[in-house]
DNA sequence: AATGAATGAGACTTCATTCAT
DNA sequence: TATGAATGAAGTCTCATTCAT
């Protein structure tokens, strides 16, 4: 109760949970979390009263810091397609420039520990790239499909190159423009 | 002599363990498994060496299982438009039947405990598909994108339509169409 | 019930006893046992009660094929230092030509499942030796001291000497006549 | 700051683990060591890595309180015999004033369990008694004996006498002397 | 009699969470 | 507030013994 005193302890902790979830997966022990934080053991729980609750809001925070990436510097004078793309290079970027963070959000969307309120919450972060998705799409020939379902398929396609990224870091620029052009054919 | 290793028992196991992780997660007690199975706790384990194991040999099995269900009765003598149509809505229509075993599937394609041994086993079956994909991009404007970027790409949407479908199963079949037309777009 | 059939059988099982508890110890799994046996898991059981009355069963056997090694062609004409020497040698000789069985005796020998009974069968198949050792000491310094502690006491140096040769075997022969010499002077 | 490892519960433990193995044998569930040492079943693992962790260091400390009990009070003026002897009814005295310690010493004594590292150190703290059987036996018959046969013998005849005197206390000092007699005409 | 699958009690150990300091 | 020892429920796996074949 109350908020705790140090801001930089809760980074500390959640930057420590992203790393051993990364490596360790989600069942990692709060213990180690809490040692990799250089924090005690029982702190850890002033900070965040469950395990439940550091993971969603290890959850929410990445969700942010995504959709962040993704629409900073958005040039927002240019057409839709200069738009969109630059949020898709930001987003591919982000996720291949911190791989743990990556690693660590994918565990985390696949655990029954993160609640529907923290998806949600994730979500509506993305709610800038829904608007220019919206636009995207509105003449093109998924004008009568389910905003949503082309939300879903565009966020699959997206998972999906970051993954092969990962794998092949060394083209990643390729792919990520021969991905968008994908992703655009799709969607206009 | 004695009493054989009984086939129904292994496969009650398998099944068991499917809702049982459907429901629970990957956590599920081994114990529950086994009540599920009508089994006892013990008997899990000369069916299964370790909790591990039991995961690998599920994960396969489904797999098998859907790769089997996309290919069935594939109409090898259309044109490839038509058989690949066959191969994504026999894929998602097995995922949307089963929706218990599709997501225990997606819950062991993310766990550590699945090794490389299975994954590479489970990448096998679907080489039918990858054929299918090979053709179908080859003079569209993904011929000269890797083609394992191009059927990652696609294994993305399928997957992510599948989760589209299962919160929304009242439009299924128009769900398959619409994506199979974006996917379409996408590589020709 | 009833004898069971093969006495081979029941051979393997306790010569296998013997190789596995001398490499692993008391708690050795009973199949491990069958196994090392050639015998199915439970068939052990139709020749030994339980795992207890098998240690049991090989405890006497043990005892009893030591006490025959001590004995066996003793002297029973010559002296009564020369017949003790015969003595002391044939169970050294035992003990170090076949480490695996006085190394499950060894292990066996405190073991709580070991009954009295048997015990007390295995001291009996020493009795011979007791004969020679009460002689022995009739006229000597320990003519008073009672008759149990003079056997403990010459049990306990055998044990010892026996353990020494073990880690020692170069020298065995040499080991064996010195402690022979040490126990001699204490009884005499 | 937190409460600190507390002594007396590590005490409490290994006091707890010397009664319930000497009444049943090394075998005995950690769960019974915790409850009889007033201790949760966890904490038991605060104290102790493993059960295996908390076998060796109970031996270690049964092994240097016995050698303790020898050296005390030692007649470091006296002549040899005189000290030997003290040693002697030093180490029976306390193997029959603590029956259980050294029950429970004998069982782990023969266990796989504990590591030669463990033992190395057990040999050191007889070290001191060590010197003085060196002196004892300088002159006499087993001069040419090899010093760590000898003290193997020594042992022997000792752990034979205690086992002896844990049947029949009620005439321990004077088996005490009696042994001790017979250890003396064996070296000199 | 022989086999080996079936059983289920329990063993050791881990870990989220609480609480004394 | 911070610490880390304390707790005990729960989990996986083992194994002596039984029993269907």
């Amino acid at each position: 109760m109350a908020r705790p005193k140090s801001e930089d302890k809760r980074s500390a902790i959640l930057a420590a949970a992203t790393r051993v979830i990364a490596s360790q997966g989600l069942s990692a022990p709060t213990a180690v979390v809490a040692k990799e934080a250089g924090v005690s053991n029982g702190s850890l729980f002033t900070y965040f009263e469950t395990k439940a609750d550091l993971l969603n809001q290890l959850y929410v925070e990445l969700k942010t810091e995504m959709a962040a990436a993704s629409l900073d510097g958005l040039p927002t004078e240019s057409d839709i397609r200069t738009q969109m793309r630059h949020v898709w290079f930001g987003s591919l970027q982000w996720a291949t420039s911190w791989p743990q963070k990556r690693r660590t959000l994918a565990h985390l969307a696949v655990s029954d520990d993160i609640t529907p309120q923290s998806r949600e919450i994730g979500h509506r972060t993305m709610a800038g790239v829904a608007k220019l998705l919206e636009q995207s799409r509105a003449k093109g020939p998924m004008r009568d499909v389910p905003i949503a379902l082309v939300a879903t398929l565009m966020t699959g396609l997206a998972d999906a190159v970051v993954d092969f990224i990962i794998r092949d870091p060394a083209n990643a620029e390729k792919h990520c423009a021969d991905s968008f052009d994908a992703m655009w054919r799709m969607i206009t």
